[in-house]
DNA sequence: AAAGTACGGGG
DNA sequence: GTGTACGTACTTT
């Protein structure tokens, strides 16, 4: 009876010297700093190692070695397996190098997963996890049992203060004049000057410390603002405390021991560079920089917590990952669960450049060229997270695909599940890691959408929409993993019958429709468009219905537009393209695809002048009254284009926006966004492949004088009115087109 | 005409 | 601590 127990939810997990800093919410206000000894491990394996080597080794490394057996992930077979584990967290690292040497990277297994994942897997503890701890008096977990599950869709969670960090007005605050700190806690906006280094400090830390906020939200936290306010601390010798860690009070490093960091880097996914600035994570309260966190921008803090819970990746970690990390976590999670030896996964940059003949790609989804053209009371059905449903209804994995047990010479011959076109089968008697990582994820989800529809408070709509939101992502991604060679349960042949299945449904959905007297206009990998004369809502949901049945795979009505325009390709107006259309449907929503509205480059002032274009034109309820809407519409363009000219648009809502896809001394094309990127270099801005600029078109000449940096502007410059109006001019041209044909 | 550069998707 | 596509559109050479 030496310690206390305390309730509350674990908010974070982070690894030290002698095992992990749980920072442990036990009241509203009330955060504890609670000590864990965990000591991780990693596990060597396969048909050439003896265990005497393997012990005298683990001597030399000081790890304590277990002898047991482990599940090889593709054969499914049993295998002897030796789990080294190690004194401390900090040794993980070094000692599996250790043994990568002696015994090469085959033999390694469950070697990249980190400590703190490590812990959340074995203690259950894992972030934003709800738990009673029994603690010693120095706050030592003697032990701890956790009071919800990760996958009950009502469990409680904990109440969050949050304080807002950011640099005043829009865009990268390194790519313009300085601008003052805003700091905002409580309802209340502060403004803090640079200028004063100490005061600025001095001030900032009593803002914080009154607000207290568990979470740090911040506009370019870790690209900007915290690296500046470090070197300030370091440059007046003042300390500099940010989080919550009291051993950090009596350092004298400005705040380097409260602050984690790690690198900064540019990276390549799905075609497109994407810089990622240092993260800076703190301890006993979060940062997220919401400029550097794709999940926060598109999920919120109630998609970090969804998948921090689900996945047992830290929320500060979390916020700075892809989706693709909580699905990959997860997955090597249930192979940890279920004794599979985890393939350790090597860290080799030069492997990267020679895999470009094996890379996966998106492609495989059956689409159509729609004919170019105007339509009414067209309906759009889309089968639901169709690539993860099918992984989870065909079984559908690495190690399911082209089994030996169902093969042709499968001792009794039992045969897989046949998967079409390509000649492959899938196993029929052992479900896949994949497919059982997603099934519980699709249900949730499912569970999920189901609470967003039924809640009535807005508030609790948009709660059950981030999460259910955060888990469409990471199932959108679960299918890229399967075919990446890289990935750790990757699998080409894998990836391609989950593509075939998919080409089979949608095939499937455009015969049932035909022969339900329904005209197919367009199909796209999961989505199709049909029309009949007459139908109404309730004829394509019953459509809806009967290809789900017929299928077995979930499909649902988008909607049923008023009127829908498949547009025409530009350089060749008499096809149309995949991925070109838009139409307004029957409660006056817009959707529309590949027009300068959807493009992150197109000037704010035009996308918003085609937006409202378009919003006039959702209210025509056909073809005849949008049609009648025409000189109203050419009055719009007008009207935006006198706006410009008066002078009453601001450069901000005429920046271009551009992403650097390269170093920029590399640009060899004289472009506005070269001379622009040469233009801020010159100014001492540091820019790097992923890096975003923004400029004003200004005037013509030469590339250099053709457009300035927005930071930078003295208010001299004026906009390229000519070049302004014909953008205007093209936004509309390109939703009018059809229209005025007709 | 060819090469250089950037964009979307999903909801 | 992620996952190097591909087709379209536009600009420069």
């Amino acid at each position: 009876m030496s310690g206390r127990s305390v309730t509350g939810w674990v908010l974070d997990v982070i690894p030290d010297a002698c095992g992990m800093t749980v920072w442990f919410r036990a009241k509203p206000g009330k955060t504890l700093a609670l000590k864990a000894p965990f000591r991780p491990s990693f596990t060597l394996a396969g048909g050439k190692l003896r265990d005497a080597g393997i012990r005298a080794a683990a001597q030399r490394w000081r790890c304590d070695v277990a002898p047991g057996e482990g599940i090889e992930f593709f054969s499914g077979k049993t295998m002897p397996a030796w789990t080294l584990t190690v004194t401390s967290p900090a040794l993980l690292m070094a000692t599996v190098r250790k043994a990568e040497n002696a015994f090469g990277p085959m033999a390694l297994f469950n070697a990249d997963v980190a400590p703190e994942q490590q812990f959340s897997f074995s203690t259950g503890l894992y972030p934003l996890a709800r738990a009673q701890v029994e603690c010693a008096p120095d706050g030592t977990i003697l032990s701890s049992r956790v009071l919800d599950d990760p996958w009950d869709v009502e469990a409680p969670w904990p109440a969050v203060t949050t304080a807002f960090l950011k640099v005043e007005g829009k865009g990268h605050p390194a790519h313009g004049r300085t601008r003052p700190l805003l700091f905002a806690a409580d309802g209340r906006t502060h403004v803090l000057l640079w200028e004063d280094g100490e005061r600025f400090l001095r001030d900032f830390q009593k803002l914080l410390a009154d607000a207290d906020p568990d979470l740090l939200v911040t506009e370019y936290g870790d690209d900007f603002i915290l690296p500046r306010m470090l070197a300030l601390a370091a440059m007046h010798r003042a300390p500099f405390l940010i989080g919550r860690d009291p051993r950090a009070a009596g350092r004298r490093d400005s705040g380097g021991g409260e602050i984690r960091r790690s690198r900064e880097r540019s990276y390549v996914t799905y075609g497109q560079v994407i810089f990622r600035a240092a993260p800076h994570m703190l301890s006993g309260r979060w940062h997220v920089d919401a400029r550097n966190s794709f999940l926060f921008g598109e999920t919120g803090l109630p998609g970090l917590f969804e998948l921090c819970r689900l996945s047992g990746i830290t929320l500060q970690r979390m916020a700075r990952s892809s989706p693709g990390t909580a699905i990959s976590a997860m997955e090597v999670a249930l192979a940890l669960r279920r004794g599979i030896l985890v393939p350790y996964k090597k860290r080799e940059p030069e492997e990267f450049k020679s895999g470009a003949d094996l890379v996966t790609t998106d492609k495989g989804g059956l689409t159509y060229l729609p004919r170019p053209g105007l339509h009414e009371k067209v309906g759009e059905l889309d089968f639901a997270s169709m690539y993860p449903s099918l992984m989870d209804r065909y079984n559908i994995s690495p190690e399911t695909i082209n089994c030996a047990c169902c093969g042709k010479r499968s001792p009794g011959g039992r045969p897989g599940t046949p998967v079409p076109e390509i000649g492959a089968h899938t196993c029929a008697r052992r479900r896949g890691l994949i497919p059982d990582t997603l099934a519980p994820i699709l249900e949730k989800r499912r569970l999920l959408k189901g609470r967003q529809k039924a809640a009535l408070a807005p508030d609790a709509r948009d709660f059950f929409r981030k999460r259910q939101t955060a888990l469409k992502w990471i199932l959108v991604v679960s299918f890229g993993f399967l075919g990446y060679k890289n990935a750790r349960f990757g699998r080409i042949e894998a990836h391609e019958a989950v593509t075939a299945w998919g080409r089979e449904k949608l095939l499937a959905a455009k015969e049932i429709a035909e022969r339900e007297g329904f005209f197919f206009l367009h199909g796209l990998t999961d989505a199709v468009w049909v029309e009949k004369e007459g139908a109404a809502e309730e004829d394509y949901r019953e459509l809806a219905e009967k290809i789900g049945r017929e299928t077995g795979m979930p499909i649902a009505l988008e909607g049923v537009y008023r009127w829908l325009a498949f547009l025409p390709s530009k350089r060749n107006p008499s096809v149309g393209v995949p991925n070109r259309f838009v139409g307004a449907f029957a409660d006056g929503e817009i959707k529309a695809r590949g027009i300068a509205m959807r493009r992150r480059d197109t000037p704010p002032f035009v996308a918003a002048f085609q937006r409202a274009l378009l919003a006039r034109m959702s209210e025509a309820e056909d073809l005849a009254a949008l049609r009648e809407m025409m000189p109203e519409l050419r009055e719009m363009e007008k009207d935006a284009a006198i706006a410009l000219r008066e002078g009453r648009v601001p450069p901000e809502a005429l920046a271009v926006s551009r992403r650097l896809s390269k170093e920029p001394e590399r640009y060899v094309a004289n472009t506005v966004a070269a001379a622009v990127t040469r233009e801020l270099c010159g100014r001492g801005v540091t820019l790097h492949p992923g890096s975003k600029i923004r400029y004003l078109l200004t005037g013509d000449g030469s590339a250099e004088t053709r457009g300035r940096a927005i930071g930078f502007l003295d208010g001299s410059e004026s906009p390229d009115l000519a070049r302004y109006e014909q953008m205007l001019h093209e936004a509309a041209d390109e939703v009018l087109c059809l229209v005025v044909g007709g």
